[in-house]
DNA sequence: AGATAGAGTTCTCTTATGGAACGAGATAGC
DNA sequence: GCTATCTCGTTCCATAAGAGAACTCTATCT
């Protein structure tokens, strides 16, 4: 990832405008993180330490996460202080659209992941 | 990716052993193509060449998705073929169960990821 | 003044991905 | 019996993305 606008088309882009819906829902979350800083903000977390804190991705990769949703419209920045300038982050009509999706995938995961230990090795 | 078992903790594993059963299964799935090609079984595609040529990705990253999908139980990986050894893959009841979430990122996806041109820039 | 806090950037090192060529088992054509 | 083709991968190298930690900048707390 990391791409900006003046690239030639990566398979990111390939995926984004491909005929299949489920493609094109797949270059905005399909990575690690995407989806779980989504998952965050339906638990209430708006802010990039919290983010960080909860998930321990980078900073680096929390950021340009974070931009690319923006951009996408899943998440909208709003200033919450202008002194010094800090901003938080919640989900757009596109972003709250995802809780069916999110849905799907707890309920998966809840039946078929069953928790196991961190490899007691 | 590409981990092998011995091997210290990754993201990936640690995502795995998350409290989160969303963070469990974007373990599996949180990946541009995995999901992709779940969605291509359920189409009724069950050979690598027929994925690599739906999906556009490379053979060495097919190779390894399959694997790992394998692995985790999601695909069965049959023998069609005997005297050239040949092998296809099939959905197993918890890659079917996959099912609510597909639907609800294809909504998704349709609702808010309109096909746009490919950049006729 | 010095320590803390929030939201990022910048740096280096490692891992993953893309692209294309190569391999191996088997059948089909000539 | 030699070459071509089909399938299902693996190997190799260059590039892109990720991890981890340090650093910036504004501002407030003690």
């Amino acid at each position: 990832m990391e791409r900006d606008s003046q690239t030639k088309a990566s398979k990111w882009d390939e995926l984004a405008t491909d005929w299949c819906p489920v493609a094109r829902a797949m270059s905005v979350i399909g990575d690690r993180w995407t989806l779980l800083i989504v998952r965050d903000c339906f638990l209430g977390k708006s802010r990039f330490e919290e983010f960080q804190k909860s998930l321990g991705l980078t900073r680096h990769v929390l950021s340009d996460r974070l931009k690319r949703l923006v951009d996408q419209g899943v998440l909208e920045r709003n200033a919450y202080s202008t002194r010094p300038l800090r901003y938080a982050y919640s989900l757009s009509e596109k972003g709250r659209d995802f809780a069916p999706a999110l849905v799907g995938l707890k309920d998966w995961g809840k039946k078929h992941m069953p928790i196991r230990k961190p490899a007691a090795a």
